[in-house]
DNA sequence: CTTAGCACTCCCACGCGCAGAGTGCTACGT
DNA sequence: ACGTAGCACTCTGCGCGTGGGAGTGCTAAG
């Protein structure tokens, strides 16, 4: 990792740099040596906190915004300070009870369970929660439906983690009731092939179809397209993004803005995910400027993948400002993560 | 109507108020009267300009933020404003061209055409835009399907105008494959029931139906229940927030931050729209204070129904400061709601 | 009823000085 | 070599007063 390359900080700097950091954090001013110097702990002067400061501001972990100010942590601060925090953060009491008490419900509907995980992580941390669901590409298909709806058709397609995708389309000419009853009985024919199979094999059964066939099964395959890759793929869910707004947030109103903007958008900010998700393993920091996006909102991205047993299902996490709890914020998205692949294990059985 | 209890503006009056909205409305800061004196061609000076627009605070149409400043609409001022307008406002021909390039593609799904749709008025408007789907009570249904997925049970159903409806449940002890065949061939009795009928009907069936029948029919019937009413009756959408975050919109932080909190609670906001929504006709304006929410937000709701031929199918609008350009996003909803029942009755044909 | 004129009020931008906070540096002690 | 006390320095933020300017309200004349 990148943080073994840098000359490692003597233990007492990486002392400071939290310090400043977590007094930071929590009353959004810069902070003075003196106060580092009483409120921390090592038993030292402030001048000599002043020194490790400067040290600290010439290795580009902390800046002024003026001369005679107090520091603040600059992104490489903070992700110091991520890296060296203990693997296991402390949930206070009321947040674990909280988790417990979303979690024991019985809950069997996947996008379900995220929307409310993700409202869950945004009261947990008081920033905005997000999750992106399962990709359909693995997931086996339960049944495939079509429906006559008149002049429309639906084309029903339902997953076994209980997802459904549909699309309607204007029937095609000269399709009988025939020809609906055939394709339907070659569609359930697709049961268990995940959605990627079974879009290969409708492309198959629809070059040797006959000509009403062919299309019925084309559109078919088309959903499944459409639900694999692309637009609709699969619905990001996003919550709590009001406590951004908030002034106690301080985040710029521009930024917020085009926080906002992006979060609109869903493929550019599944784009954004999928740029800093593959890291190492279990949690995913990515602060301000260490991706072009976050850097653009001035704001940081802590996510998780959620799995069952090896395989990944999909991410959850957290934006909110560079400013942020990171402790707390990293252990709530660690066990909402962990409850959900639990979840999702004992779903899929 | 509430205007007409007010004694009558005199037509001049009634101009300079006018003027004052649209200015402040352009520019954002306190108009003088000067500048209405010259830039809107009542052919009369500014003293007496002076006169109309004390006697317009006096009737409590307009106040100044202090003695020497410039003068701004209350509520009260943008209603007269609001009222005062030509029904028929115009589009710019570039907004024409939008919306006709969004309705020219063929979407035959209610959902999706929302969803665009309320893109749409956020391009068009820069305010947020928002819409209530149709109510599934009087949706016929046009299949339920009982789906077995191993351990747990999908119930699906699907209405006339595209909508579908989903609920996972753990399945029933002691439910065979055979309970299975024989609940989906009576569910698939309730086709053309609307919602509402067919949950009455399938309590009935469940009352005389066998013990593996009732828990399964029972679970139908609390799918439909959901469908129409409560948490996820239909989910509202919404789009183009980030339109009021930015700077120019002006909104104060805060009350940002409490618009946004409404709109993530779904049923509160269902709540309020239903609250202004059963106004006369056409298209519903409320203004600040003139409703208890849109007050403490700062902000005015400009709503139309959209409907095939006389039954109304649901809601759609903007929110946005109470300073807004009401002329011309009045003019966007009336214009995407009557494109959106056409295209709503020519899918139900 | 309109309007020109004028006094008045209030905001706001500016300069000023000052207290306070916090730093950087230097010199001293261990 | 390292920590520390002390001190000068710098910069912000605040209060204050001041002047310009914008815009009003009023009055008196047409």
């Amino acid at each position: 990792m990148a943080d073994r390359d840098r000359p490692e900080l003597g233990p007492r700097k990486s002392a400071v740099l939290c310090a400043v950091v977590e007094q930071y954090v929590r009353t959004g001013e810069p902070v003075s040596s003196e106060s580092i110097a009483e409120h921390s702990g090592l038993g030292v002067s402030s001048a000599t906190i002043r020194n490790e400061m400067a040290a600290l501001e010439e290795l580009n972990f902390l800046t002024h915004p003026h001369t005679s100010a107090g520091r603040i942590p600059t992104d490489a601060g903070y992700r110091h300070y991520v890296d060296s925090l203990p693997a296991g953060g402390r949930l206070r009491e009321a947040q674990r009870r909280l988790i417990a008490g979303y979690f024991a419900e019985a809950i069997v509907d996947l996008e379900e369970v995220l929307t409310g995980s993700v409202q869950l992580l945004s009261r947990l941390t008081q920033y905005a929660g997000l999750a992106v669901p399962p990709s359909a590409d693995e997931e086996p298909i339960v049944r495939v439906e079509l429906i006559d709806m008149g002049p429309t058709l639906m084309i029903l397609v339902v997953g076994q983690h209980g997802r459904v995708d549909k699309q309607v389309v204007d029937k095609p000419d000269g399709v009988g009731a025939g020809d609906l009853r055939e394709a339907d009985r070659r569609l359930r024919t697709l049961r268990g092939l995940t959605y990627l199979d079974a879009q290969a094999r409708l492309l198959q059964l629809a070059a040797e179809g006959g000509d009403g066939q062919r299309d019925l099964l084309l559109f078919a395959a088309e959903t499944l397209r459409i639900a694999t890759q692309g637009e609709r793929s699969a619905h990001m869910v996003v919550g709590g993004v009001s406590n951004l707004a908030g002034e106690a947030q301080q985040m710029r109103r521009d930024t917020l803005r085009r926080l906002f903007e992006t979060l609109e958008r869903e493929q550019e900010m599944l784009g954004v995910l999928a740029d800093i998700g593959p890291s190492q393993g279990e949690l995913s920091v990515t602060i301000g400027a260490e991706h072009p996006s976050t850097g653009e909102w001035e704001a940081s991205l802590i996510t998780a993948p959620f799995k069952t047993g090896q395989t990944t299902l999909g991410t959850i996490g957290v934006v909110g400002p560079t400013r942020m709890d990171y402790l707390s914020a990293m252990a709530s998205v660690r066990a909402v993560a962990k409850r959900l692949s639990e979840l999702a294990t004992e779903i899929d059985r």
